[in-house]
DNA sequence: TAGATTGTTAATCGATTAACAATC
DNA sequence: TAGATTGTTAATCGATTAACAATC
């Protein structure tokens, strides 16, 4: 009944916690009181024994023979998380990508502001983004500092990235969500995360191409090997 | 020596597949002739255990005691992941992340050129981006069968995904990458990959949260319970 | 009480990693 | 031959899932 105490949540537990968060706000926006682990199950696209059992690593939050109260787990998964509580970003980096997280509604809808957007482009600076005026790179420290920025997001192309990464870190970000194709290297205690928009589709490819073979089908490219 | 046959390569494997294709592509633009399994895992941030394994998978392409060829073993993890050709992409949604995606270089450049956006908007079809003319929804089919598009790219609101899905499956495409933040459900034999931007944030929130935790600190927002 | 559904157990499967024989 | 590094084994760890007793 109470929380779990000593408590170590899996990975591939945390992983799945946003997805049922997601979904669960969806059932509440449709004025469901309670889920069943089947049912959420189906909904999120997962096994019903997953999902009971990376609930009960929150703790005990079901009731048997009924289910889940959709606002108690909500706000015990939200809990689990971290997001009772706002978690300010700073994107670096207003290119393409950049504005587009900007004005990616999930981001401010799902507890994570977007206070600050950096960039070192001096024809840039200065100008707004969405209510949002731009600041110069140098200026990073001053913006973490005054906004209460915990995390920072890279939107800048990969050679710049290690670089921003450092600033971020000196400027007193704890997390980094890092969009850029290269690995960082930031010092212990510091969480990094890492998106590569590309390897999504080299890994479709990849599957795409298993489930052609399955049927028989042929795949011209496949053949043949180079010199050597 | 033969390239293997029975194969099933792991999916942990397939996920790191790209990781290592990106560094070897930066290992050759610098010259480097061979790599060995450590120094390619250091820049890969994986283990050289793994790195072994993975590529055990593909075949035997090392040279014990020297390392990995680099440009054939770069070869050898194109052709596995299906890369010695060109899949052309299809983005359905020229808001700001559809434009992002559009402009993104590592598309292209890693194998997935743009062929076509598509928009339900009738300001913005007909008008052009990055070079490429908008089309409407309606076109889908004939742009699909035009220009040979094999995947199919959703960077639309949520509200409308699961319609945009179906309409690629019916006009042909093999493959759906999901920027928007709703589970999809589409037939046996399409693939379907999911990214969400936002869960990596509550992602690196959490880890966050308990780094923070197993250093004594105190989280405020993480007591107290609410009704029930 | 009967029906429904959780929370947990235990079996199974897949992924990671150190260690080392094979071999360049 | 000596040194280096692969490819593979085997031990370990973590994740998944069916099954079912507990209990609402």
């Amino acid at each position: 009944m109470a929380p779990p105490s000593g408590r170590t949540i899996p990975d591939a537990t945390v992983a799945r916690l946003p997805i049922y968060q997601r979904v669960l706000g969806e059932l509440q926006d449709r004025g469901a009181a309670t889920v069943s682990s089947e049912d959420l199950a189906e909904l999120s696209g997962v096994n019903a024994a997953k999902v009971r059992k990376d609930l009960s690593f929150l703790g005990s939050y079901g009731i048997r023979g009924v289910g889940y109260e959709v606002d108690y787990l909500l706000f015990q998964i939200r809990n689990a998380l971290g997001l009772t509580q706002q978690w300010p970003v700073v994107i670096v980096g207003v290119g393409n990508l950049g504005r587009a997280l900007a004005d990616y509604a999930g981001f401010t809808s799902r507890g994570f502001p977007v206070a600050a957007l950096v960039d070192d482009d001096p024809a840039k600076v200065g100008t707004e983004h969405v209510g949002i005026v731009i600041r110069a790179l140098s200026e990073l420290r001053d913006v973490v500092r005054d906004l209460d920025v915990a995390i920072g997001v890279i939107a800048i192309p990969a050679s710049g990235a290690q670089r921003v990464a450092d600033l971020l870190v000196e400027a007193g970000v704890s997390s980094i969500l890092n969009f850029a194709p290269t690995v960082l290297s930031v010092p212990d205690g510091v969480n990094l995360r890492q998106v590569d928009l590309a390897v999504e589709l080299q890994i479709l490819s990849f599957h795409r191409r298993h489930r052609n073979r399955e049927r028989g089908a042929v795949d011209p490219a496949a053949e043949s090997n180079p010199r050597r």
